[in-house]
RNA sequence: GUGGAUGUAGCUCAGCUGGUUAGAGCGCUAGAUUGUGGUUCUAGAGGUCGUCGGUUCGAAACCGAUCUUCCACCCCA
């Protein structure tokens, strides 16, 4: 039997999932101090439930699951002889894995309507499914760990969620730029460069800014069919770097000159509260999901080849698909690969992540391995993580398997030690060791 | 989904234009050392050369398919 894993999915060794543990640790904590509360939802939820929110490429990546039972007695013949794969694929699948945790939040907030309060702030980390093409730092499994709150529209969360990226990264230690953008400031630009109606794709396009400088932008938006005219306008604009700059050229469009107030408020309840990060307001930032209505959000790090850490935005309507229309909402992820990847490559994990047990008890022989079995028993009911070696004999072996398992002492039983009621115990680290007893070893580790 | 690279011991990698029994370092096991790990020395184990098929007297090497990983797109965390 030849074993393997699928593609884009990994196991976790111990130390990793310490490391892991560690960071989820820090977000969760963050999370919470600013009052968010944490829910699970289903891997599979159902296929409707899914498509069509993430754009037709979006449809393409998601994991369909199989029905059960003869599914193909029920499969759509048709859809199979004219080889219309989609049409056939609702046939033969109802559920499919989660893509990402925002939608299956939606979907909660709807029909938990009656039991939650708004706003209703929630955290979720869970793992999501990806049938994307596997690179470094993207992976077909991979966590994410979402903060939304839905039921009001108060810019105040907005400033509260650039707030939670700001202090988990600085607790990592990963010095970010948080980046800022409105949708509709990006929807009232092309309506000034009259090209209103094309905003989706001129966004798309300018979003590529940083990696394909202006002339690839041009070249892209000439390709979706953008005037020459048109595309002056739109570059006059992103020539500004700041909002004060931006809004001189505003003339008196209500929609964007509001979508600036926006933006501009989001900073005014910030001010003065000392971000530890880079906070920037970029007017080329564009994010892909099709749900994203007002300000929008995104995080890089610094100086790591490593694409965004995280981003969110503002969905002023995401429940509306779900029959629960008009109920705002905005929310962010933080996506864990990158920033293990980032955290590990940088050497920020700490290097006491205690994966293995505080003390292992080697024992000599058959005797003092009795005796040591109970003095294991005595440190466990202290609370401290403790381990026996399960044959007694060889040192170099225990030691070897203490070193190993990351112990930060051994302790040592033989005759003498019994004789004295007490055990040897070593530090591993530093090679210093006592004769103490049972008490004695409890009171030092603990 | 498109284009391109990659795969040899647990890990990192050698292996010439196809030619005896496929190597090294690290790691692993045992011993030196029957009350002390990390250092040192000695010995040893470990390979269907990613998989399947083809070319050839002969394939780790050449060709094809497939899978994995990686890179650039697309998209994204």
């Amino acid at each position: 039997m030849k074993v393997g894993l699928p593609k884009g999915t990994r196991d976790f060794l111990p130390i990793e999932l310490a490391k892991r543990k560690w960071m989820f640790g820090i977000i969760e904590e963050v999370f919470k101090t600013y009052a968010y509360v944490p829910i699970e939802t289903p891997v599979m939820e159902n296929l409707s439930t899914l498509t069509g929110k993430y754009g037709e490429e979006g449809d393409r990546l998601l994991f369909k699951v199989l029905n059960n039972g003869d599914y193909l007695s029920k499969s759509d013949d048709q859809a199979y002889q004219s080889k219309d794969s989609n049409s056939f694929t609702t046939s033969i699948s109802k559920r499919g894995m989660r893509y990402d945790l925002t939608v299956p939040f939606a979907r909660y907030v709807v029909m938990h309507r009656n039991d939650i309060s708004l706003p209703f702030k929630r955290y979720q980390i869970q793992p999501v499914w990806r049938a994307d093409r596997p690179q470094k730092g993207r992976y077909q499994e991979f966590y994410q760990c979402d903060v939304d709150v839905v039921g009001s529209k108060s810019l105040s969360y907005e400033a509260e969620l650039i707030q939670i990226y700001d202090d988990v990264f600085a607790r990592l230690n990963i010095p970010v730029i948080i980046r800022l953008n409105h949708r509709q400031l990006l929807s009232g630009i092309a309506g000034i460069a009259g090209i209103g109606d094309q905003w989706l794709e001129m966004t798309m396009a300018i979003d590529k800014l940083d990696k394909i400088g202006e002339e690839g932008v041009r070249k892209e938006l000439t390709e979706r069919g953008i005037a020459e005219k048109a595309q002056d306008k739109i570059f006059d604009f992103l020539a500004q770097k700041d909002l004060a700059s931006f809004r001189s050229l505003i003339l008196n469009d209500p929609q964007v000159l509001a979508s600036l107030g926006e933006v501009e408020k989001v900073f005014a309840y910030l001010e003065n509260l000392n971000l530890k990060n880079q906070l920037q307001f970029d007017i080329t930032l564009a994010r892909g999901l099709g749900y994203y209505t007002g300000c929008i959000f995104e995080v890089t790090a610094v100086d790591a080849e490593m694409g965004s850490l995280g981003g969110g935005g503002r969905y002023d309507n995401l429940t509306g698909v779900f029959g629960w229309p008009d109920v705002p909402g905005v929310g962010i992820s933080f996506g864990a690969e990158r920033i293990y990847d980032v955290l590990e490559a940088k050497g920020l994990f700490p290097a006491d992540l205690q994966n293995g047990p505080k003390v292992l008890v080697a024992a000599f022989d058959e005797v003092s391995h009795l005796y040591a079995f109970k003095c294991v028993s005595k440190i466990r009911e202290a609370g401290i993580a403790a381990d026996l070696y399960p044959d007694p004999g060889k040192l170099k072996k225990q030691f070897k398997y203490a070193t190993d398992l990351g112990c930060a002492y051994i302790a040592i039983v033989g005759d003498e030690e019994m004789q004295n009621n007490t055990l040897n115990l070593k530090d591993l680290t530093s090679g210093e060791q006592d004769s103490l007893t049972i008490e004695e070893i409890i009171q030092r580790l603990k």
